[in-house]
DNA sequence: CTTAAGTCTGTAGTGAGGTACAGTCCGATA
DNA sequence: TATCGGACTGTACCTCACTACAGACTTAAG
């Protein structure tokens, strides 16, 4: 398929797929002899991975890191794991604060249900000497 | 406390505090006679409430909107719930994702372990089929 | 064969989120 | 009382991540 059609199936803009190229988060598209790129359907998966890492507060060269995470030789190892492992607990991290934010929620939402007005921000209360 | 000494206890610099204030993520600070800002306690959590969240991929627009929820009358309440409602949502859907990263990277953590050599991209490979 | 839509490269502009002065004022210390 | 660090406002500048052309080439439809 060309850029315009994964452009439409991925929904990411084309002018956004040749950025990412260029900033090495998509390897070289190959080209048809007329110079126009061509993708395959990995091609999707790998920038809707784009975009949701970004939405996770990865930046780019995060997740230019995550996609070349590969394991090439046992003599590589060692270096991979201990970058993936970084990315893990970040990771961790991540939703660890995430699923607070989540309970401070689902508990305002309660509050609502009660109809019982609270005076002071419910987040900043919540997080009184919990300092996420 | 001054400007400063927040500046210091949130890790957050003195510019970047006076910019939230001026993007109205903290409410204007009260002043001292001299016109020097003046905070408390409470600042710091708010101030490292506005970063983390941050990092988790809420724009400030989105953080503005979380610190603002508070239910004041009755009348507010069903306005107050489906914003609580919409953000919860949307953290839990960052929750999923999150766990499928982590899920991936745990793998190829094991992997590294047992030194096998892996030919593609594995997070690639784990999202064949599976959308994220 | 024409024409319109799609793609190419290269460069410039945009919006979010800061960051860095310049020039001035406050206030604790020698 | 001189002085030096910290704070003030306002404006300019910066990086990241796009986004929008201009001008040229390719391809599909009529």
């Amino acid at each position: 398929m060309m850029i315009g059609q994964l452009s439409k199936l991925s929904g990411i803009g084309i002018e956004t797929i040749r950025f990412y190229e260029r900033r090495g988060l998509l390897s070289p598209a190959s080209r048809k002899s007329s110079g126009y790129r061509q993708y395959d359907e990995q091609s999707i998966v790998r920038i809707k991975f784009i975009k949701t890492a970004k939405d996770l507060g990865f930046t780019l060269d995060d997740i230019k890191d995550l996609l070349s995470l590969k394991v090439r030789k046992e003599s590589q190892c060692s270096k991979v794991q201990s970058k993936a492992q970084k990315k893990l607990q970040e990771t961790r991290e991540k939703i660890s604060n995430l699923k607070k934010i989540e309970g401070i929620l689902e508990s305002l939402v309660d509050t609502c249900k009660q109809r019982s007005p609270t005076l002071e921000c419910p987040i900043l209360d919540s997080l009184k000497g919990e300092s996420l």
